[in-house]
DNA sequence: CACACATATTAGTTGTTGGTAATATGATAT
DNA sequence: ATATCATATTACCAACAACTAATATGTGTG
């Protein structure tokens, strides 16, 4: 058992806050990818994506394997994985929410 | 039926990468409060606190109600609620796995 | 060992976000 | 209508995050 702290938990989350890191982990959700393959889907800059996967390695969402001269990046695992498609399940919920509750006119 | 772009996503997720911000929703997760019940739970001060209450509602979750002079606030709806559990528990998840799979002494 | 390719890191700059303080709005009550 | 309390907004400044370009590291191959 880990214990959780507020610092723990804001690092992770910031794993989410940025739409190249929200990419990446949607490129790599259902297979693994090499940096550069990641680079060509997104056609990001490799120093740039390199930075973010870093970042997404911080903070836990993702796992390094390397192969030779490559490196393979995957979503670190199921649970991730769920938790990415929640964000879309219950962004269209708040939408719909949205949409047939509020903004009357206004 | 609303159709989700990255930008709405991207949106939406910037609600979650505050400390200020997940505080607050974490003080209203079980039960609506007033503004400054949420200032003097947080120890925070009113314009900020006021500031990430916009920024929550502007992000689809969390609701304003006004009733008199005071205005309370609350988690828009269950979804929302389970999204804020998913986090702690994917995390947990994830840093177990960390401690017993990853760094043997590193 | 030198070269080529894949990835990582660093440094410097720019842009974005958040904080504070002051002020404004909006509501109730006297 | 004015005073008071609750909340929102604004403007300005400080802090932080992200991008680019250059360079470094690391791995296989001839």
């Amino acid at each position: 058992m880990v214990k959780i702290d507020m610092e723990t938990k804001m690092k992770f989350l910031h794993g989410f806050s940025h739409k190249t890191r929200i990419q990446i982990l949607e490129s790599i959700k259902e297979e693994e990818k090499t940096v550069s393959q990641i680079v060509d889907d997104l056609n990001g800059n490799q120093s740039n994506i390199s930075q973010h996967l870093a970042c997404l390695k911080g903070c836990g969402l993702i796992v390094r394997k390397q192969n030779g001269k490559y490196v393979y990046y995957r979503v670190r695992n199921q649970l991730v994985r769920d938790l990415l498609t929640m964000f879309d399940v219950v962004l269209e919920d708040v939408q719909n929410d949205i949409a047939c509750c509020e903004n009357h006119i206004d």
